[in-house]
DNA sequence: AAATCTACCAACCGCGTGGCG
DNA sequence: ACGCCACGCGGTTGGTAGATT
């Protein structure tokens, strides 16, 4: 039994606003308000669509003050503070913004931000095949992310020393940054193919045990592990760097708590987790799955 | 010039929550 | 105390424009 339509959905229109819907939407609520029910408004407005898409709509668009275009690099600031300290809570970010509403910063967040923490090429349409090459030569760009990635590693050395090894190699534990494909990141003089030992975090927008790759021998087991919390790890990896730091609040909180009491790795989320779970590096695990493919292994570019 | 790819963002969807009868 | 309902939120999708091949 599935949840109740909150309208009728085949007499609602769907897809974008047409001028005249936003003319009769703003007037109505401009003259009654939103009378505290959106979903008898779009009938009493004149308006064939669902009370959640007016709700929407005027709350991201037709809004008084609402605030378009490119964000400031206070705003910036802004976001990343609060991202790295509550997570993805949009609405508790955008409370902090004038003018900026949930969504918008959402998609900036996913679409910009996110990736200019982390050292990518401001992308504004660039193609991936010119990111990967940005990569392949030795830009500023690739050298701040490899150094991080030296940073990554050393990060975690306390951890992964005991045992320091599987199968008597050492591991080497770098990030991973991919658009589905082409480009993967790796520390100085650290070549994957040839040693096959990494963590490796997931894609874009995704965290799921299937956006984990595989090296040799090592799992790592990201199972309900929230966008949010990854990317919290992901921060704190970065948190050393001057360039991401210019992002972060100085006395930004640590996001990780690392421990190794149980025999395993263990990376619990401090802060912006929402539900409490941990990363666990199990070192002791069986390995019989070093022979497993992670199709995204054929794609590696250098 | 056309086809394909990619980034962007508006809008949708479904779930959790809180108010109310 | 319980169930219903609307709202608000965050994740996801899909259309479109621009870039690249």
């Amino acid at each position: 039994m599935g949840r109740a339509p909150c309208c009728d959905k085949a007499n609602v229109k769907k897809g974008p606003w047409s001028p005249e819907e936003d003319r009769k939407l703003k007037e109505y609520i401009d003259k009654n308000g939103t009378g505290g029910n959106w979903i008898a408004l779009p009938q009493k407005a004149g308006l064939k669509r669902c009370g959640k898409s007016c709700r929407l709509r005027w709350l991201n668009y037709l809004r008084p003050n609402i605030k378009h275009g490119d964000f400031s690099d206070d705003e910036d600031r802004i976001i990343c503070n609060l991202f790295a300290s509550i997570g993805s809570r949009w609405s508790i970010i955008a409370a902090q913004l004038p003018g900026r509403t949930d969504n918008d910063i959402k998609n900036y967040w996913n679409t910009k931000l996110k990736k200019k923490i982390l050292g990518l090429p401001s992308t504004h349409r660039s193609s991936k095949s010119m990111q990967t090459h940005l990569l392949q030569k030795q830009t500023p760009q690739t050298h701040f992310i490899s150094s991080a990635l030296d940073a990554a590693a050393a990060s975690l050395s306390p951890f992964l020393s005991s045992p320091p090894n599987l199968e008597g190699i050492p591991i080497s534990p770098f990030l991973f940054n991919t658009n589905n494909n082409s480009t993967i990141l790796s520390p100085h003089g650290f070549n994957p193919k040839e040693t096959g030992n990494m963590l490796v975090f997931g894609g874009d927008q995704s965290c799921s045990t299937s956006d984990v790759s595989y090296g040799k021998g090592v799992d790592f087991e990201m199972s309900n592990i929230s966008t949010s919390d990854q990317l919290g790890f992901e921060n704190y990896l970065f948190g050393g760097f001057e360039e991401a730091q210019k992002l972060l609040l100085n006395d930004a909180p640590p996001l990780m708590e690392f421990s190794n009491s149980t025999g395993y790795v263990e990376m619990k989320p401090l802060v912006g987790g929402t539900n409490g779970c941990n990363f666990t590096y199990n070192a002791s695990e069986d390995t019989s799955n070093a022979s497993m493919k992670n199709p995204s292994q054929e794609r590696f570019s250098f």
